[in-house]
Formats: structure tokens, C-alpha cells, sequence
DNA sequence: GATCTCACG
DNA sequence: ACGTACGTGAGATCC
């Protein structure tokens, strides 16, 4: 077999490191992030492609032939911030410890060692790998060559992989053309000048048809477009020099010393496990044999307790006050085990269900679990509280979720599973569900792994979040976010806890005939398109239905989707005057979904026996710190158009005592921004209850508020909600159907009437850049590494997103906050009315017959009073017998 | 499993 | 010159 060897470019890795990794520190306060996430990276590259040999090349600080040829040679760049730099010295320091071979070369960039190395490699018939952040290297790929791109996001590597195929289906050029195509735009984050008016799409259009920039030179006066060509013809030397500068360098004098390229092994010397100790990266020393006792006895200091005896022992030695953690464990919704960590009891794992039955299980820990002296801390407590109470037991004194604390320190995670809490807050490594119980078809059940393997895997579960509790403690204090961890989250996962177990009444009969409706509908449709199209086919598969509308009907579509046509509703909705068969798409489109989405949907959730719904309301999921809802969705039931809003009359209450209340807030993403952004005509307006569209487009056009029309009110709304999301002048063109232009004059009108707006969002923006982050009004916070992108596209939705998480995320906190305090007015005030759904700014309460009036009180001034601002908060409350007629 | 489409705030 | 609104979840198709 041939060998294979990997090659990385040591600063682009270290870069991306940094930056994808929150600012860590040791305990002496050095940083050790970027360290820690560019070992992260090629540990994970090594695992995957084995190589036999490793090199890595560093840039150094001596000017480079480039510089001395171009002055302005990455002069655009800023130096590496100080916390990176001083992080250099000891990751070579690191390297040089654990044998992994370094290259630099004075005159020449790392980049030029991987080109020179990478050839020497692949003409000795080796399999290389390139590993860079920088999409330059592409230019080197072939088919012997793979050059991967990794990237760090929510704590996990991802890496893009490009054979010389990959870079040709990708960018539609070969790799040495990438070269050209480069030299053509140039290169903003190298300071490559490139042409003016040639931008990627131009630059690779003029390759494909001339290969070079020599060629494109010779032909200029056949290039299109007209100012590309005058342009090229123009600045041929720039090109030329951006083509030097653009090229990776395959001659480096230097040589592949294989001898001295060993791929870390699992031993390591003493040198490199003392830097590794003093770095505090544990996570790292379990890839390696340490001759040391204190880091070998992991499974050692856990029992697992077999019989009824041993857990009856150990469960019944916890006393009033200990502090304890536990997790549970469950298959197909049945309990399987329970791992138990206390600091004087040690940790265990039991196995449900053969020498400890159910019933068993249930006598013995109730009164740990009811127990609400003995604090506990749990990971995704509410799902506890729904298992447990299937077999009778009622959750005490849970008072810290591991799962909602990580997601309060950074909700931008995929997931908050106990491997991820252990590597994220410990820097410790520890097997995750997949990897010891397999997958989908192959998942094997957690009883069948050995005493050892549930030792590891189970048993340090409860452990690891023990240990990692007062990891988060420190850092949410640190942070600011107490009140939001323990006066919103804590408390609000009780009250979706009860929401959850509430449900809510679906009238079946109702919705059976709701079904059979859509079905009818759907049949008639479906032949009157098949008699329009000529044929039949599936009108569900966008791919057909484009052959059918843009091929055989010869309706003109803009291709839009990497795939092929588009069809979505947006694009037919123009097209809807060419044939009469669009409309008719459009109308099965919505009965469709309709029918699939909600009716059969709904259908197959409802509990047979009580005919109510049960959602699951996940606290963990959204970045901005909304909830979200599934298995179904209850956020998403349809309420624009009328057909689809009927459903809603399916929805009741669970018999006729109760009636619904409903209460939604008024504009509470304006009112938000109007009190950060301390706007004073906002904020005037909102006092006196003015029609908050209306006065924008009054403002806006300039115009006395009497005279708006309902077409300018309605645009000016659409400007409103591009304000929230992060406004750009195309979309609100599009949105509009008006120019880019104009778009864009609406937008400045706009912020000259509103300059405090403005100023917000532009300080958003420069305090996210410094801090990292940006937060809402309670302190919620959310990274924002994309601001530090050196790709626009990513840097501009990095704004967006920036503008519109404070105040997307500031009303979820304010609703969360109305929740905990309905909810807890309820309870206290003894009434029989829930709290049973929430959608972002509305709330759903099933109310007793006998308490509208005291309900409706409550909710309309909990809502209202839940926080202060510079404006007044208003909820509107509605009543009615069905959620439809709470409108 | 990725992609497309569409439902909501 | 770039490609665009922010945040979600679900069903259907197709590889």
C-alpha cells in the first residue's frame, strides 16, 4: 500500500482554531483556545485518515518574496490579536514535545512549503493530504492530492474535502485555474488587487472560456462583458501581478525529511505530558498511555449495583442536604438504569428491569426523587419528571439543569448531550452515546454493554455533571446571567413541564371531516392538473413539476436552486398569468400541506385516549432563546389564510367547563428596540398608543400621518420588520416589488428619522465585533464568530443576525418571563385554569368558566408587568370556544 | 441524509 | 462584485 502522509499549514488551522473556540484559559489565566482547538482539529484529521507521516509549516514574520514584490501584499491585514500570539510560542512548544515535524523557510509562506512538500510527496507515489483554512490551497488538489478545509462549529470539527474533481464540481474551474480566477477578482483578505468589475462570477466565466489570464489577455477584445474587457485591458499588469502573487510556490528549497515526521503515537514523553498538565487539556491525555496512576483509574472509582440490596443501600445512605446528581437512563420511553454521583457516596450506575425491576426501582427511589431536602442536579430535568412520573414519582428538588446551563452559556450548540458538557466545560473526554451503543438500525441497548463499559459510559455520567456544575456556576456569574438562569430558565422548565403534561383538546370528529375534505379536494385538483399538464405525474416532486411547467409547458423559470428549477410559491406566483395549471399548483400545494402537515399529522399525535395533543416545548434548541416545539409543532398551525386557519376550530378546550383565553403581545419586537435603542420618537409613539406602521411611513415619506394610505402603511410595516431583521436593501426591494434603489432611499429616510436606530445597530454591531458576542436585555448571550469571517457572505448575515438577536432574543426572555409568572399565579391562586401553549408572543390558557374574569386580569397584567421598559408593554386578550375564535 | 417547500412568529 | 432578510419544524422526494 502506498504511504500516506499529511500536510498542514500551521497558521491558517491555529486561526480558525482561535476563532471557532471561546476565549479559555488554564488556571494561571494563560489562553490556551487556539491550542486547544487546533489539536482538537488534528487529532480528529489524524483519526480519520491515518496517515503514516506528519508535517506541519508555519509562516514566520520575515517578509516574504510577495512582499518584496507587491508592498501591499496583505496589507489589509490586521497583526494576530494578542491573545493569539502569545498562544504561538507555546503551541510550537507543544509540538515540538510530542515529535511532530515543523516547517518554515525564510522568504516563503507555509502555503509554499505545503506546495513544495506536497509535490515531492505525490511524485513519490504517496497519498497526501493537504490541511488548510484557506481555500487558496485548492489550487494544489489532484487526484492523488486531497486538500481538507476544516471548521470548527458548537464545539465539533466539520471539514470540507476536495480531490482535484471536487474543486472542478464546486467552482467549475480546474485547480491550477483557481490560480486565474483569482488573479482575476483578487483576494480583499490578501490585499491581491485583482481587475475592478471582475468578481467571482465574471472571473470564472472568462477562465472557463480562455483557461489563463495570459490567454484572456490575448483575446481581451472577445471578453464579455464590455467593462470586464475594457477593464482587464486596462489593468493587465495588476492582473499579471495578481496571478504571481495568487500562485503557491512548488520549489521551496526544502526538503521532506520523512525520517523525522512520525504521526503522534500513544506514548508520549514526560515533556510533553507535563505541557499538556500545565495547559489543563485532560480531554487530551486519554488518547495517550500515561504512566501515571492519578489519570488511569477512571472506571475504578465507580460500583455498579446489581441487586436490590446494593441500591437499596446506596440510595438510602443520601441524606437531607446532600447535593446530588444523577441521570437517567431510558429506551423506547421505558427506564433502563440510573447512574447516582454524591461526594461521599461515590457514583454508581443500576440497570433497570431484571434484577431490579420497575416496581422495584420505584419503591426504593421515591423517596430520594420526592425529596425535595436532597438538591439535585439533573441534565434535561423536565424529560426526568415526565419518566418518573410515568411510574409514579413526582420530581423534587431539582434544582440545576446541566443541559440549560450549558445551552445559557452558548446556545449556538447542536446539542448539549453529557459528552459534550464534559469536553465544552472539563476539557475532558469521555464516550459519547454513539459511539458506545452504535446508531439508528445498529443501536445496541444499554444493558448489553459490560460492567466496564457502563462503568465508563453510564456510571460518569452523573459525575461529569456534577463536576461540571460548578464550572457553569462560576461562568454564569460571571457573566451576568443568574437572574436569567435561575429566575427565567430554572423555573420555566417547570412550567413547560406542566404544559407538556396538560396537553391540549383536539375535537376529533372535526378534524376526521376536515381530512376527508382536503382529501376530496386534493383529488379533484390533482386530475384537473394531470388534464392540463398532459399527463400524469408527481406533482410533489419539484424536479417533475419543473420538467412539466419549465420543459414541456415552456413557462419561463428563473433557475434558482443548486439542483435545478425552482418552484416554489413565490417564483409560480409570477408566472401565475402564463397557464392557467400554476394556480391550480399553487392551490394543491396548499391543501397538500394542509392535508399532510396538519391533518394526518395531527392525526397520528393525538392520544387516542384522552383525543388531546402532547407537545414536547424544547428549551435548548434556538440560538436566539425562543423555545421551539415538536412532535407536533404547535408554533407553526396555519392562521393567514383562511382554508388553513380553519383548522384552528379543532383545537378546544378539554370539555365544556373550560373556555380559551388567549393573549398576544402588541408589537413587542418594536417596543423592544425602541427601548434599546432609546429611540424617542418610538418611544413617544408607543406611550401614546399611536399605529406604529402608519407614524413610520409618515415619518418615512414625509408625509402628515392623517394621509398615509393602506398601501403605504403596509410597506412601511415590511420596513419595520426588515428594521428587526437586520435590514438590507434587496430584500426589502423584493419584498416590495420596488427598485433596489428606491429600497435603498426608503432605508436612509428611515434612519435619518430614526437616528438613535441607526446608532444602535451600528454600536450592535461594533461591541459584538470586540466582545464576541451580543446579548439581549436579561444578559442572554449569543457568540458571533461569523463577524470575524473573512467571507462577506458570512460577515453580512454575521450583522444580521447580530441586529436581530438582541431583540429577537429580548422578547422571548420578556414572554418567558409572563410565563413562570402566570403559571405561578395560577398555581397560588388555587384556580383550575393551565397555561397550555405558547407561540412567541401569545400565550394559550384553558380557563375555567368560573375564572374568565380573574384569568384574564392575571394574564393581561402579568404579561404587561413582566418587565419595565422606557415603553409600556400591552397584551391584548381574546376569548373564545375553540382557538379559532380567539382572534 | 440532503434538498426543497412551506407553515408559524 | 458579492447574495440577502431573523428564528424555527415537518413532510415529501430522491440519491
Amino acid at each position: 500500500m502506498n504511504k500516506k502522509i499529511m500536510l498542514v499549514d500551521g497558521n491558517s488551522i491555529v486561526n480558525r482554531a482561535f476563532y471557532g473556540v471561546p476565549l479559555l484559559t488554564n488556571s494561571n489565566g494563560q489562553y490556551t483556545n487556539a491550542i486547544y482547538g487546533f489539536f482538537n482539529i488534528l487529532f480528529k484529521l489524524i483519526d480519520e485518515d491515518k496517515p503514516d507521516y506528519l508535517g506541519i509549516a508555519f509562516d514566520l514574520k520575515a517578509p516574504t518574496f510577495r512582499h518584496i514584490k507587491y508592498d501591499g501584499y496583505k496589507g489589509t491585514r490586521k497583526g494576530m490579536p494578542d491573545e493569539l500570539a502569545e498562544q504561538m510560542p507555546a503551541l510550537k512548544e507543544l509540538l515540538s514535545a510530542l515529535n511532530i515535524k515543523q516547517y518554515s523557510f525564510e522568504g516563503f509562506e507555509a502555503d509554499d512549503i505545503l506546495g513544495t512538500l506536497s509535490r515531492i510527496a505525490e511524485e513519490n507515489g504517496m497519498e497526501t493530504i493537504v490541511v488548510s483554512g484557506d481555500r487558496d490551497l485548492l489550487q494544489i488538489a489532484s487526484d492523488k492530492l486531497k486538500v481538507r478545509i476544516p471548521k470548527t462549529k458548537g464545539g465539533k470539527t466539520e471539514t470540507e474535502d476536495y480531490y482535484a474533481a471536487d474543486v472542478i464540481a464546486k467552482y467549475g474551474v480546474t485547480p491550477s485555474e483557481f490560480i486565474d480566477v483569482k488573479a482575476l477578482m483578487g483576494d480583499t483578505s490578501d490585499n491581491i488587487p485583482g481587475v475592478p468589475s471582475i468578481g467571482e462570477k465574471t472571473a470564472v466565466k472568462i477562465i472557463q472560456e480562455f483557461k489563463t489570464v495570459e490567454n484572456a489577455i490575448e483575446n481581451v477584445d472577445n471578453i464579455k462583458p464590455q467593462k470586464a474587457s475594457k477593464n482587464l485591458k486596462e489593468f493587465r499588469e495588476q492582473a499579471l501581478l495578481s496571478k504571481f502573487l495568487a500562485t503557491i510556490v512548488r520549489d521551496v528549497p526544502v526538503e521532506l525529511d520523512l525520517e523525522h515526521m512520525p504521526v503522534i503515537g500513544t506514548a508520549i514523553s514526560d515533556e510533553a505530558y507535563q505541557l499538556i498538565k500545565k495547559y489543563e487539556f485532560k480531554s487530551m491525555l486519554n488518547r495517550f498511555i500515561v504512566n501515571n496512576k492519578e489519570e488511569n483509574q477512571t472506571s475504578k472509582k465507580y460500583k455498579i449495583l446489581n441487586s436490590k440490596f446494593e441500591f437499596n443501600d446506596y440510595i438510602s445512605g443520601i441524606n437531607n442536604g446532600n447535593e446530588v446528581s444523577y441521570i437517567l437512563f431510558c429506551e423506547n420511553e421505558e427506564l433502563v438504569g440510573v447512574s447516582i454521583y454524591y461526594e461521599n457516596g461515590g457514583g454508581v450506575f443500576a440497570p433497570i428491569g431484571n434484577e431490579i425491576s420497575l416496581e422495584s426501582f420505584k419503591k426504593m427511589s421515591k423517596g430520594f426523587f420526592e425529596n425535595g431536602e436532597i438538591i439535585k442536579t439533573g441534565h434535561d430535568i423536565k424529560n426526568d419528571i415526565s419518566l418518573l412520573r410515568k411510574i409514579g414519582i413526582e420530581l423534587k428538588g431539582a434544582a440545576f439543569d446541566t443541559a440549560i446551563a450549558a445551552y445559557i452559556l452558548n446556545p449556538t450548540r447542536d446539542t448539549y448531550y453529557c459528552d459534550d458538557i464534559a469536553s465544552e466545560f472539563l476539557k475532558l473526554s469521555v464516550k459519547s452515546e454513539e459511539e458506545v451503543l452504535g446508531k439508528g438500525k445498529s443501536k445496541r441497548p444499554l444493558l448489553s454493554l459490560t460492567n466496564d463499559e457502563l462503568l465508563e459510559f453510564a456510571a460518569v455520567q452523573a459525575e461529569i455533571i456534577s463536576m461540571a456544575k460548578p464550572v457553569m456556576e462560576k461562568q454564569i456569574k460571571d457573566n451576568n446571567q443568574e437572574k436569567l438562569f435561575y429566575e427565567i430558565e430554572m423555573p420555566l422548565l417547570f412550567v413547560l413541564s406542566d404544559m407538556e403534561k396538560y396537553g391540549i383538546k383536539v375535537d376529533k370528529e372535526k378534524l376526521l371531516k376536515y381530512q376527508s375534505m382536503l382529501e376530496a379536494e386534493l383529488e379533484t385538483i390533482t386530475s384537473e392538473i394531470y388534464s392540463l399538464a398532459g399527463e400524469e405525474f408527481n406533482i410533489n416532486s419539484p424536479k417533475q413539476l419543473g420538467v412539466i411547467l419549465f420543459e414541456k409547458l415552456g413557462l419561463k423559470g428563473s433557475k434558482k436552486t443548486k439542483t435545478g428549477y425552482s418552484t416554489a410559491a413565490e417564483v409560480l406566483e409570477k408566472l401565475k398569468f402564463e397557464s392557467p395549471i400554476v394556480e391550480k399548483i399553487l392551490y394543491f400545494r396548499q391543501i397538500s400541506k394542509l392535508k399532510s402537515t396538519y391533518a394526518d399529522g395531527l392525526l397520528n399525535v393525538m392520544n387516542k385516549e384522552t383525543e388531546k395533543i402532547y407537545s414536547t416545548f424544547n428549551q435548548t434548541i434556538t440560538a436566539t432563546g425562543r423555545i421551539s416545539s415538536t412532535e407536533p409543532n404547535l408554533q407553526n398551525i396555519p392562521v393567514r389564510l383562511e382554508l388553513g386557519r380553519e383548522l384552528r376550530k379543532v383545537f378546544i378546550p378539554t370539555n365544556d367547563e373550560f373556555v380559551f383565553l388567549d393573549a398576544d403581545y402588541s408589537q413587542i419586537e418594536l417596543r423592544v428596540l425602541a427601548d434599546m435603542a432609546d429611540d424617542e420618537t418610538l418611544i413617544n409613539a408607543f406611550k401614546e398608543g399611536q399605529d406604529i406602521h402608519r407614524l413610520t411611513a409618515s415619518q418615512v415619506l414625509n408625509i402628515p400621518f392623517e394621509d398615509v394610505t393602506s398601501l403605504q402603511r403596509s410597506n412601511a410595516k415590511a420596513v419595520n420588520f426588515g428594521i428587526v431583521y437586520g435590514i438590507g436593501a434587496f430584500s426589502l426591494s423584493q419584498d416590495l416589488g420596488i427598485t433596489r434603489k428606491e429600497a435603498e432611499e426608503y432605508i436612509e429616510s428611515y434612519f435619518h428619522k430614526y437616528p438613535n436606530i441607526k446608532i444602535y445597530m451600528d454600536t450592535t454591531i461594533k461591541n459584538a465585533k470586540e466582545n464576541g458576542y451580543v446579548s439581549t436585555i436579561f444578559g442572554r448571550r449569543r457568540p458571533m464568530p461569523e463577524l470575524s469571517s473573512s467571507n462577506f457572505v458570512q460577515r453580512s448575515f454575521g450583522e444580521r443576525v447580530a441586529m436581530n438577536m438582541p431583540i429577537q432574543g429580548s422578547a422571548a426572555d420578556i414572554i418567558k418571563i409572563a410565563m413562570v409568572k402566570v403559571h405561578d399565579a395560577l398555581i397560588k391562586n388555587n384556580l383550575k385554569s393551565r397555561l397550555i401553549l405558547q407561540v412567541h408572543d401569545e400565550l394559550l390558557i384553558e380557563t375555567h368558566k368560573d375564572e374568565i374574569d380573574a384569568v384574564s386580569k392575571l394574564l393581561k397584567e402579568n404579561m404587561e408587568n413582566a418587565v419595565h421598559l422606557k415603553v409600556p408593554m400591552v397584551a391584548d386578550v381574546k376569548i373564545g370556544r375553540s382557538w379559532y375564535e380567539t382572534k
